[in-house]
Parts: structure tokens; sequence; C-alpha cells
RNA sequence: GUGGAUGUAGCUCAGCUGGUGGUAGCACCUGGUUGUGGCCCAGGAGGUCGUGGGUUCGAGUCCCAUCAUUCACCCCA
């Protein structure tokens, strides 16, 4: 067998896709706390619009992208800019003044694969379009944490603002300033970075670096009267709400569309992937996409690590996907129990049962295995005077069941055993 | 794109300075119980030792290349 799945792509199989199943339905049954609806998104779209909207400098676009040359279109590497694509293509902003929405599903960045981190991974992406409310970030970082504490994860919240263009500027030049000063000291990458994008130079993992970025002026110093309010404002709404972070003035997130909150979910559990889940506002991308003049801020949560997570916290998940196993020996009995597996199906029982012609033993282990809580033997003796025998799996007990016509043997069947 | 580590059964792994691939564990199949699971016992099946070259009388073992996996960097969820 020669053909293997590609590089950075992963089949979930049973075992962990229940994990998988878990945490989406907790989220969907979250969001909907939190009155957010479902929208469906392509996969594939024209590649200018990550373009334009993740920005044409950033890894993403630069090298990042699964793009059909020849097609000028390209496989999604984040959800925001499809779902603003879609908000905008429909006009959603005029059928609600504000949109809270969610979306679930993969996405494709090729990079270097790593632990935590895949080409096809997959996010929750929650996105609110139409406020500018500090009451709206405060409420997105705590739905964020409230999903993970509901997962019984714990995972620190860190903040931090950037500013808006009327204040970014003035911030960018003094800290180009400081930066000029201590050039040397900076590690070859943050050499280029405080050329190619000096903000990224706050969050240098090389220490010296941080040594040196410490007294580094600070965005939160730098912020304007409006983008002051709106943060402290986002504080109230988070002390007001009991959810618990930190402030990070060395944060920056690594698409351009951000301006002033931003936020991120953090583990020390994942190796080098801290960040399970992250976001921010982005008050100008919409316009520029060539949409009405409407505020946004979203987070992603990324799947894969979360799943990760729970697999580290606890080592199994009970599967019992079975009601009852129907055992029969010889050809009689199986052929009555065929029949009589799918009336108990049609009626909405989980049946399994073996066709393999296998031995009462391999079948009881079968059943066993599968965590049938009853298993049905359907005995050629028994049969022949009308009668089966239903095991208790638990108690090993076993009772003798009349079997009459199909239908009433169904419901004799889901009486006993849904008791 | 860069650096390190690792490729032996479905999975986890032994395999010494080169000398016939492991009674290894888990899982699987059969039997011990003419028709009763988990535990136990016995037996069985399962392999191009990642691939291709090279060195050698002889390579799982040494060398080279290649592919894959993995961790980290860059970057990011």
């Amino acid at each position: 067998m020669n053909i293997k799945a590609l590089n950075g792509f992963k089949d979930i199989l049973p075992g962990e896709v229940e994990l998988w199943q878990r945490l989406e339905g907790l989220a969907r049954d979250i969001f909907a706390r939190f009155n957010f609806s479902e929208i469906r998104l392509p996969i594939l779209e024209k590649t200018d619009l990550f373009t334009r909207a993740i920005g044409e400098a950033t890894d993403i676009v630069e090298k990042e992208m699964y793009t059909f040359v020849d097609k000028q279109v390209t496989m999604r590497p984040e959800a925001t800019a499809s779902l603003l694509r879609a908000y905008i293509e429909h006009g959603l902003h005029v059928q609600k003044p504000v949109q809270r929405l969610f979306t679930i599903g993969p996405m494709f960045r090729h990079e270097r694969p790593q632990k935590g981190r895949l080409r096809q991974f997959h996010q929750m992406d929650v996105e609110v379009l139409g406020s500018t409310s500090p009451r709206i970030d405060a409420e997105m970082m705590a739905m964020g944490a409230m999903l993970l504490a509901e997962m019984g994860l714990s995972v620190s919240l860190e903040m931090n603002s950037l500013g808006c263009p009327v204040c970014r500027p003035g911030f960018r030049v003094s800290l180009l300033a400081f930066l000029d000063d201590r050039h040397q000291a900076l590690c070859d990458d943050c050499k280029r970075r405080s050329v190619t994008n000096p903000l990224r130079v706050l969050d240098c993992k090389n220490p010296r670096c941080r040594e040196q970025v410490l007294e580094a002026p600070s965005l939160l110093d730098h912020l304007c009267g409006d983008c002051a309010d709106h943060f402290s404002g986002v504080q109230k709404g988070l002390e007001q709400l009991g959810v618990r972070y930190s402030l990070n003035k060395f944060m920056v997130r690594g698409l351009d569309y951000y301006t002033r909150t931003t936020f991120e979910f953090i583990t020390g559990d994942l190796g080098a992937q801290a960040a399970v889940g992250a976001g921010g506002r982005y008050d100008g991308l919409i316009e520029q996409l060539g949409g009405p003049s409407v505020p946004g801020i979203g987070f992603a949560l990324g799947m894969e690590r979360l799943v990760l997570l729970l697999q580290q916290k606890e080592a199994e998940l009970p599967v019992s996907g079975v009601d009852l196993f129907v055992a029969a020996l010889g050809t009689q009995s199986t052929h009555f129990g065929f029949a009589l597996a799918h009336g108990l199906r049609t009626s909405g029982m989980r049946v399994a049962m073996d066709l393999e012609g296998r031995s009462l033993k391999g079948q009881m282990k079968l059943a066993g295995r599968l965590g049938a809580p009853h298993v049905l033997i359907l005995g050629e003796n028994e049969l022949a005077e009308g009668k089966a025998v239903l095991r208790n799996m638990a108690t090993q007990q076993q009772q003798e069941i009349v079997l009459q016509d199909e239908a009433a043997t169904v419901q004799i069947l889901i009486k006993i055993i849904s008791l």
C-alpha cells in the first residue's frame, strides 16, 4: 500500500472522532446561547479575496496558500475573509444591523507540519459584524472562555489593543526609532522584521530580543482617545462578566486587518503552539473589501489543538454505540434475526449483528467489545419453540422472550431494553 | 523555506562491535466450553526491516541518496 495521506493531512478515525463531535456539539450549544447563527461557506475563493483581506505582505499570502494559479482561486487559509465576502455579497448588513455568525470547517495552509499544526486544519470561527460596542469585545472573549471552561480545559486569556489608523502610525514612528537604536542587539529575524513588520519584533521569542524590547514604547500608551475609551470599556466588560484575563502589551497578531482589541487563548501544554484560539477587531476591513462601512470582530478556535488538549486530559471516551446485539445460531435463526434487527432499527434502536457465521462465543465476544448492554440470543432450539433468550451483559441475567410476530417482538424488546 | 530526531507486524517497541527477523507487549483469529462476552491457558495468522544504490563472503545493523514521519525555527488556530 503506497498511497498515503498527504503530508500535513490527517484522517480522523473512530475513537478520536467522538471527541470532535463533542467539541463541536458543545460549541454549537454555546454559540446558540449567545444568539449566533451558523453560516456555511465554500472552501475555494478567488485568490484576490485573501490577498486583499489578509494582506499581501503576510506569510500566509506570500508562501502558504494553496492556489490554483491557472484558475486564480485559492483554498481558504482562514475563514474571516470568506465570511465577510458572503456578508457583503448577500447584503446581510441590511437584514440585521448586527450580525452574529459562526462557521466550522477546514482551512488550508502550506506550512511545515508540527505538533498542533497541519496543512488541513479545522477552525470554529465566530464573527460579530456591525457593532463597535466594547461590550461585544468582552462578550466574545467571555464566550470563548465559557466554551473552553465547559470543555474542562484551563486556558488563559491575553489581551491587547493595536489601536487604529489614527493612533498606530504615531506609535509606529516611536517604535521604529526605538528599534533603530538597538538594531545591533536584535536577532537576525528581528533585524528583518524591524523593516517588514516592526510590531512583530515585540513578540519575538528570542530571549535577547525580549530583553531589548522590555523598555519599548507600548501600544497601550499611544492609543488615541477613542481607542483608549474603547479599551477601558472592554476591560470593564470583562470584569463585569467575571472573565479572567491579562494584558499583554507585546501581543501582535499576524494578520494585517486587526484594529483595537486583539486577544489569544493560551495554553502551555501544546509545545510551540501556545494559542488555541485568537482573534480581534477589524473595523476597517469590510469597507476595504468593498462592503459597507461596518465594524467587525471575530476569533477562531483551532480544533486540532483543542482535541489534543482533550486527549491529554482524558485517556478515552466511553463509546456506547449499540443498544442490542443480535446473536444468531444457524441458518433459520440468522434468517429471522436479520429481519428482526431491521425492524428494531426501524423503530429507532441501535442494533449490531454478526453475519459472518461465527460461533456463539465469537458473537458474545463481539457484543462485549461493542459494549452492547443486551444480547438477544436466537438459538435453533428456542426458535423452534417460538422463544429466544435475552441476556443482560452487565448482570449476566437471562430471560426468555416469547417470539410473536415481528412487530410485537420489536415492541417487547424495546420495552425491556429501555427499562 | 531552515535545523535536529526517527523509520523493524495493525499499534508500541527489542534486535549488542555486521553472522538465520523477536516465545516481546497490545490488538486480531481459532480452540479449551457439542450454544454464552470480559479473566486465564493453548495454538494461529500477520514482515518488500520506508525506498534505491554502495561497502562486504554476508547488511535490520555501516555509508550515500531519496521518501516519509516527527519536533523545533519562520509563521500561525
